[in-house]
This record gives structure tokens, sequence and C-alpha cells, in this order.
RNA sequence: GGAGGGGUACCCAAGCGGUCAACGGGGGCAGACUGUAAAUCUGCUGGCUAUGCCUUCGUAGGUUCGAAUCCUACCCCCUCCA
């Protein structure tokens, strides 16, 4: 058993805010089991390393010997959130959602336990609602108190259109704690407001207010704003484990910190040892080769992570030609074939004009040599190696 | 319903009859340097059967030797008034 000291220090690793520390210490001293929750948009069922942040925390609490709610928003996702200014999310339909939420859950559990996880749907208590319902629901909270929302004020004062579902929205979400009795509620930083609505609902519904807890969005590859799969800075979860370790090893320095501390299952003294090690001379890549098998080996394996990192090595480290790579073949025009139209042929390039640009650069390279003469034509009935800048190969074969 | 402003390449943003495939910035890609780091510096950033040709400045027409730039109609966005 862990003791509360122990279990608040493992709660606040990462975490923004605490929403209220005291009342959480004093539910973890009753020693009952907290039910703790955070909910999921069946949106987007492809997850990125980001959204673990918020699952190693669920992943924590399961580990202190607390019961993980895992909440589809299946309801919810039907309808379709409108919060934010770009285009409303599109509503999707409940075999998609379904689809979704199976994706959800095989990548999830790569993370949690499943034995010690529920996974829910937020349509098993708002099917049921009532218009009736609703009103009273509607009725525990005032206008008000939405508007202190940021984003809600800024857009009342600015004369900016806020429509009625909009203000309906955190109640739902608020709600659903409300039907799941949570003790603890999990979010990112952007979601406060939604959960701080939780609290209010179960008050009014004369439970306990859960305890809020929330995340910071994980910064992505670039370090400077949130992953996101549209900006393309993010680790996806589904992503080879060679892919992984390069994105891993892109980052800088600084944000290597950042991610040990939100994305690894380490302990906070095993990485101060760290910090400290490189802090005394030892190699930062070092550290951030081990992150990389780390994650790595949680959402593949040990074996894959070790041929990821002996991969780079040998191709990054050492400069040398990877074994693997995409072969194909090319047909030729009077046995040959120009330079730029293989390029293209292979996929390497999208246009006979970039192909002219990386030769110019001298980003293109034939069998390990480097190339640059724009009207080189590679002769039929052999095989070549070739690459375009440090990490595009391909083998292609000109037929005859 | 009325008045005004605007839609330019991945994004932002100049250009306002020829010298415009379109300044500049961001992003991206490549090269140098490295730890494939980051930062920095440099170059590139429509396409093609390639020293020429073709398509692109909201859409469709028109004027002109010539239009992103002028005219007409249409579509969309924003601000103010009612």
């Amino acid at each position: 058993m862990h003791s509360v000291k122990e279990q608040m220090e493992v709660i606040r690793r990462g975490a923004d805010e605490v929403i209220v520390e005291v009342e959480l210490e004093k539910r973890l001293q009753t020693g009952a089991r907290l039910r703790v929750k955070a909910g999921f948009d069946p949106t987007a069922p492809d997850l990125h390393i980001g959204h673990t942040v918020l699952i190693n925390k669920m992943r924590q609490f399961q580990q202190l010997g607390h019961e993980a709610l895992f909440l589809i928003g299946d309801f919810t996702g039907m309808i379709g959130d409108p919060t934010g200014k770009s285009a409303t999310r599109p509503a999707l339909s409940k075999d998609e959602i379904l689809e979704n939420a199976k994706t959800y859950k095989d990548q999830v559990f790569r993370i949690l336990d499943p034995e010690q996880t529920e996974i829910v749907f937020n349509s098993t208590w708002m099917d049921k609602m009532s218009a009736a319902d609703l009103i009273q629901l509607a009725g525990k909270h005032t206008v008000a108190r939405m508007l202190e929302r940021d984003d809600f004020s800024k857009r009342y004062k600015g004369n900016r259109a806020i429509s009625i579902h909009e203000f309906l929205y955190p109640l739902i979400q608020g709600y659903d704690s409300v039907a799941m009795k949570a003790d603890v509620e999990l979010g990112g930083t952007d979601q406060k407001f939604n959960l701080l609505v939780g609290r209010q609902l179960q008050q009014a519904y004369g439970q306990q207010p859960q305890i809020v807890v929330t995340m910071p969005l994980l910064e992505g590859l670039d370090g400077v704003q949130k992953m996101s799969k549209s900006l393309g800075n993010y680790v996806g979860i589904t992503d080879p484990p060679a892919d992984m370790f390069g994105k891993l090893m892109s980052i800088s320095d600084d944000l290597m910190w950042r991610y040990f501390e939100l994305l690894s299952f380490r302990s906070a003294t095993d990485i101060a040892a760290l910090q400290k090690a490189a802090g005394e001379g030892r190699n930062p890549r070092d550290i951030k080769i081990e992150l990389a098998m780390e994650i790595i080996e949680r959402f593949h394996d040990g074996a894959a992570a070790e041929k990821a990192r002996d991969e780079f090595i040998a191709r990054f480290s050492r400069g040398e030609i990877p074994d693997e790579m995409s072969e194909c073949e090319l047909a030729t025009e009077n046995g040959e074939l120009g330079i730029a139209n293989v390029l293209r042929g292979a996929g390497l390039t999208a246009s006979n004009a970039e192909g002219f640009r990386m030769l110019q650069q001298g980003a293109v390279r034939v069998d390990g040599v480097k190339v640059a003469d724009r009207d080189l034509a590679l002769k039929a009935g052999a095989t070549y190696i070739i690459q375009v800048g440090k990490r595009k190969f391909a083998k292609v074969s000109l037929a005859g």
C-alpha cells in the first residue's frame, strides 16, 4: 500500500493543476478505491503520444490501486463538438463510433491494465435522458457561470455568436461525472472549465465534487506547438519502430526532459539522476536513446526497440545504407532512363522538377556516389540504390 | 434590408496593365556544421516530352497586342448600421 504522501507525489508529477489538493488528500486518506474518469472524443481514433500523457496519468492511478474509467463520448460525438472556431466537427454514425472505440481500446490497452479498466459510453445514460431531464440539468447551472469560460466571455463581449447547444456541451460532459460518480476526472488544461462544471453539477446532484487533475498539452516535435496530427509534429502510437526512433531522436535536448516528465514511466528520482549525468557531461544523445527505447518498447516490444536503435546507429551515426528499403522496377525507353524520372518513379521525389532541384542541391546519391548531373541517364538491366537526402532510400531495377 | 472592406501559391502577406511563376515572412525540403540533435549559416520551395512550352492570383465571361492588375455577372468571407 502506498502512503498518501507517496500517492500525492505520483499524482502531482507533470500535472498542471490538482483542484483541490486537500480534498484529494482527504479522499486518499479514507483508503477508498477512487473512480478515475477520463473522457475521449471518438472522432479521432488514431492516438499519438500526446494523448497518452493523460492515459499515463490514468495508469499511475491504476498502479496506486484506483479504478480507471475510460469514457467514450459516443453521444456527444454524434452531435459534434462545436468548441473552437474552426469548422464544426462532422457528426459520426453509431457504426463509425463503435469502430473508433475498438481502435481506441487496442491502442489504450498498451498502457492501461485491461483487467482494471472499465470502458463506458455516455450514450448509456444520455440516450435515456428526456427533454424534461435535460431542462432540469440545465437548471443546475447559470449563464453567468457559463460566461466565465474564457472562450465564451470573449465571444460574448465581442458580440459574436454563441449557440445554445454550446452551453449544453459542458453540461453534458459534467453530467457524465454525475452518472459515473467520478471521484477524479483527468483532462487537458484546455478542458479545465468543463471539468469544473462537473464538480459543480455533482454538488447540485448531491454528490461529492470530483477532484480535477489537468495535464498539460504535450508539445510536438517542434517543441513549440502542441502535438497534433494536422501539424505533422506527432509520434503516432501505431508508427513503425524506426519512425518512432527517428522522430524522437530529432527533438531538442530541452524537449527531451519534458518528454521524460510526461511520457516516461521512470521514477522522478531516476530522471533526476539522468539530468545530473547530462550536467556532468554524459552525451544527451545517449539519454535520448533511452527515452526512445522506452517508448518503442511500450507500443511495440523490446526486440523492436533494439532493432530500431541498431539500425539508427548504423544508418545515421555510421552513415551506412539500410538493409531494408522499398524496391521497385521501372520501365525504360531506349535502354535507359533519365535520373529525374528514376527519382520520381521510385517515389523519392514528387515531380521531375523537384528531382532536378535535389540534384542541384547535391542531395542525390546513386550507389553511394553523389550525382549532380541532371542529364545523367541510368542504363537498363541493372539495379541501383538511390538516395535522396539523408533518409530517403530506394532500390530501383531498370527493366531492359 | 443598407454601407463599406476583402478573397493571391502549404499558411500569412505584397503586387494593382507589360520587366510576374508573382517581393517579403512562416512552414517545408536540401546543403554545411553536429549528436540525423537543437541553434546558426546557405540554397531551393508550380508542372512538363525543359535553355522552350503549359497551368496558376475566388468563379465565369469581356476589354486589350498584352491582365493577378481594367470592366461585367456570380459565389464566398469580414466589419459597421438596421
